[in-house]
DNA sequence: CTTGACTTGTAGCCATAGCTACATATTTTG
DNA sequence: CAAAATATGTAGCTATGGCTACAAGTCAAG
């Protein structure tokens, strides 16, 4: 019994997967505010150079450098000296569904009330610990409020 | 005008506070979850050990170990060796206002109609994003649903 | 076509958050 | 109580994400 008891009495089992999986999407996070970032500049000026890009990004211009080469390593963007950043098709993607999602978020917490000025602060960090049932459930939310 | 330009054309001035608060905020809740967890323990078990804690957030005993002497230099909590880490008041109250937000955002996804144990996952990385102005939202519209 | 402004790149530093491997305490148990 | 099991601590490594300071490239004006 005091065997069995080990093995049961761990409700923990469930909830360390959920902070390591919080943690473990970090990198993930910084990767997407990167691509979205990047197809922004392009949208808005044609082009991305890394200065732009380290001001959007509130970082100096060195830890933009170091980052996109990390992220060109994971194949979602590809850089050459003194040329603008371009997103691979990988990361344009990924920049598409993020712009997606921060917008359904961004969406949903005015349609819940928020001011949006802070709508918008707390929605860059909330978007993206959104599984895609959570984000179904705000668009059902605003599609049944507008109605 | 050309140099006029170059002043009002910055709209990322705003953009770029979104970011780095998000950014700064990640210590923090790191903070936010040891304490959390190390109330957590306490309650369930009346004192709370390295390793339990440990498996609690899922990371090896070391990482829990030196993450505790850095929030022990935070002030938040207290250890001597070998024995069961304490929470300061400090750190009790910083755990108590963790837990009530995480309660909030829980309840709220759930009434949104977000499954539990995915409203349980989703939660714990939203917790920490959330404003107080977003927090009056979320439990403005728990209180309306259920009347 | 040179100079000065701006952009991009490099070197080298720091703190955080994680790990394995090993060493030392402490507790449990035969 | 001695041995085994468990808990705690230490050493030293990695990767990430930041920074400043300096070097080198690019481009516009004069």
């Amino acid at each position: 019994m005091a065997t069995n008891q080990k093995l049961i009495n761990h409700p923990e089992i469930r909830q360390d997967e959920a902070f390591r999986k919080t943690r473990l999407n970090h990198s993930n996070e910084i990767a997407e505010d990167y691509v979205e970032a990047i197809a922004q500049l392009q949208a808005e000026e044609g082009e991305c150079r890394v200065t732009k890009l380290a001001r959007l990004l509130g970082v100096s211009h060195v830890t933009a450098n170091k980052t996109v080469a990390r992220l060109v390593g994971r194949g979602l963007m590809t850089t050459s000296p003194y040329q603008p950043i371009e997103l691979t098709n990988s990361g344009r993607t990924l920049a598409e569904a993020a712009r997606k999602r921060h917008e359904v978020v961004l969406r949903f917490l005015i349609e819940l009330g928020v001011a949006e000025d802070i709508a918008n602060a707390d929605s860059e960090g909330i978007e993206h610990h959104c599984s895609p049932q959570t984000l179904t459930a705000m668009k059902r939310f605003c599609t049944k409020r507008s109605l």
